[in-house]
RNA sequence: UGGGGAAUAGUGUAACGGCAGCACAACUGACUCUGGAUCAGUUAGUCUAGGUUCGAAUCCUAGUUCCCCAGCCA
């Protein structure tokens, strides 16, 4: 034992695994699967994607990557009552956005129904399986409880003929829906709830989105499921712990289908991991869609909720997402990450890759008196600074200007250092101008900034070498363009939404403030050139992504996440 | 009260009988034409009680707490 740790710790850091791929890495040693290795992502097309998915998509899509193995989509449409090809379209497009390639691997269980049926016959047929009349309540009530053994239906013991010839006539369509099922014979006092004698098929009259009405009879999840990954060769069946109570089933199912069988079936092993949970969001499909069908998002691809659409639309990247997931690692305790933790993934890329440009949110005129009427030059502005090939551009600049409104204190506190009467600050890029007179309305509101410039400084260097202590970002009056911009912040105020007092509704913990609406912002003519999905960082705001609601001459821009601001935290320790 | 899982700094994760490490967060400081970025540093942890052992996060026993399971959903 201590010499394999040994040779382990020789191979460097990499052995430092979660467990899957130690079981990966053992069962390639061991020449289990003969060195293959075949994983799948099997969501049911009833539904978005979010980013809980996503984590159980990049341990399947990378684990196959990681081990030169295969990696396959497979839509699990066994219940054509809540599926749609809709959503098939939507898991597809999001599976690949998240860089996860599946080549020519697209599946649906719904292909494998024939095969299902075959062996289903041939557990009739060895007495493993039988047709129940019993109502969905009867079959409630007989199911017993946690603590309570069941009891057997009465049909249970049904020959083999009969069974046979009332399952064909499921299938033919003879029985409404509900009014029959086919059920596993295993054994109604199991501990295991999930081994009392489970459904295998279900009668459902209903429109298949890929079989049309081929069938009327539809095989339940847990009977279809192993079956599915059998047949397509899966070696690691990764799945989430909620399903470690029915790998038993699984099981029981493969060995039944393998009893007396000449050349069995291929039989994965399964592995359970465990889901996420995310601070200030919820990710039960059941809570987002009632958010959105409510109306209190604007629909799945809301910048602020927890979907792939709705995190692509707000500007985070599937880099960010997928650093964010191999950081999260892979265990078995559900834990609760601190969506802090994705931010400073998407900063770190979006830092490195972002245009910089210039936007004033919310804007407070500025006369440069100094300046000649009617003037107006071009100055040059790095793109980005963490990459020089991104080069630079020429940015308009003229007499009246747009600052930021909160970079203007007419009596500042001792830690703020930007601009207020008398005080000499840069413009970025620009000049240094310093503060002469503050114009006010009636309502004694600041209205316009009077101040001078000094030419000498043009670019923003001082000759003199003397220094100022901010720098602040600007807009041409004349040549900045009008925008729409959206302020999202965290959808809740409450870092467990739905951790509530008996009796609450989790919507309760809804955050009135997070989305504002801010319009007639002005930003520089290179912001508003980009296209939708493009990111950019407006300087010392924060990073943005060009919302597709844009019209031509009057950009929207969605807030991805701010920029770290000091400045900030201090105004709150000091509110504090 | 049946069965199945899980507990390591604030959060997540590593250490596989031999120095409890990493990332985020928080806090200091340096630097800065973004109060950005960057750099340096600080704080902080093995659920509890026993046992085995030269040595325990790791093995054993008992307990505590949390999660999942009673759809003809997946």
């Amino acid at each position: 034992m201590a010499a394999q740790n040994d040779a382990k710790r020789d191979e460097g850091p990499e052995w430092r695994t979660d467990f899957i791929r130690q079981a990966v890495i053992e069962d390639n040693k061991t020449g289990r699967w003969g060195g293959k290795v075949i994983t799948r992502f099997p969501p049911e097309p009833n539904g978005y994607l979010h980013i809980g998915h996503a984590k159980a998509l990049w341990i399947d899509y990378g684990i196959a990557a990681e081990f030169g193995g295969e990696f396959h989509l497979r839509f699990d449409d066994t219940n054509p009552t809540v599926e749609e090809q809709e959503f098939i379209d939507a898991i597809a497009e999001d599976v690949r956005w998240l860089g996860c390639d599946f080549g020519s691997h697209l599946y649906f269980a719904s292909d494998y129904f024939e095969k299902m049926h075959e062996y289903a016959v041939d557990l009739i047929q060895k007495g493993l399986a039988y047709v129940d009349d019993l109502s969905a309540e009867q079959v409630r009530q007989y199911r017993g409880s946690l603590t309570a053994p069941g009891k057997e239906s009465p049909y249970r013991n049904r020959s083999r003929e009969e069974n046979l010839d009332l399952f064909e006539r499921m299938r033919q369509g003879e029985f409404p829906d509900g009014s029959r099922v086919l059920r596993a014979k295993i054994d109604m006092a199991h501990p295991n709830m999930n081994l009392r004698d489970p459904v295998m098929y279900r009668i459902l009259h209903a429109v298949h989105p890929h079989r049309g009405d081929t069938w009327c009879i539809y095989p339940m999840y847990d009977w279809a499921h192993g079956i599915e990954d059998s047949i397509e060769g899966v070696t690691h069946s990764l799945c989430d712990i909620d399903y470690e109570n029915h790998r038993p089933l699984y099981d029981w199912f493969i060995d039944a289908i393998n009893q007396g069988r000449a050349k069995p079936i291929h039989h994965p092993q399964q592995l359970e991991f465990a889901r996420f949970n995310l601070t200030y969001t919820v990710m039960s499909k059941r809570r987002l869609r009632r958010m959105v069908e409510e109306k209190l998002v604007s629909g799945w691809d809301d910048p602020r909720l927890p979907t792939l659409r709705g995190l692509r639309r707000r500007g985070v990247t599937p880099t960010a997402i997928r650093d964010f997931l191999a950081q999260v690692g892979v265990s078995k305790y559900v834990g609760t990450i601190e969506v802090e933790l994705l931010d400073h993934f998407l900063r770190a890329e979006l830092n490195r890759t972002s245009p910089r440009v210039m936007g004033v949110l919310r804007p407070l005129k500025v006369v440069i008196t100094n300046y000649p009427e009617g003037k107006s030059e071009m100055l040059e502005a790095v793109n980005n600074p963490e990459d020089a090939a991104a080069g630079t551009r020429q940015a308009p600049f003229s007499r009246e200007l747009y600052i930021e409104q909160d970079d203007f204190l007419e009596n500042p506190p001792k830690k703020f250092f930007r601009l207020s009467p008398g005080r000499e600050v840069r413009l970025r890029y620009a000049y240094f101008i310093t503060c002469q007179e503050v114009i006010k309305d009636a309502a004694g509101r600041v209205t316009e900034l009077r101040c001078t410039y000094d030419p000498a400084t043009r670019g923003g260097d001082a000759p003199d070498g003397r220094k100022v202590k901010a720098t602040l970002h600007w807009v041409s009056a004349r040549d900045g363009v009008d925008a729409e911009i959206r302020l999202y912040d965290r959808l809740f105020t409450k870092e467990a939404p739905e951790d509530l007092p008996e009796g609450q509704d989790f919507l309760a913990n809804l955050n009135p403030k997070s989305l504002e609406v801010l319009t007639g912002c002005k930003v520089e003519p290179a912001a508003a050139a980009k296209t939708p999905g493009q990111r950019i960082q407006f300087e010392r705001i924060g990073y943005f992504c060009l919302d597709p609601d844009s019209q031509p001459g009057r950009p929207v821009f969605n807030r991805t996440t701010t920029l770290k601001d000091t400045w900030a935290k201090i105004q709150q320790r000091e509110e504090a």
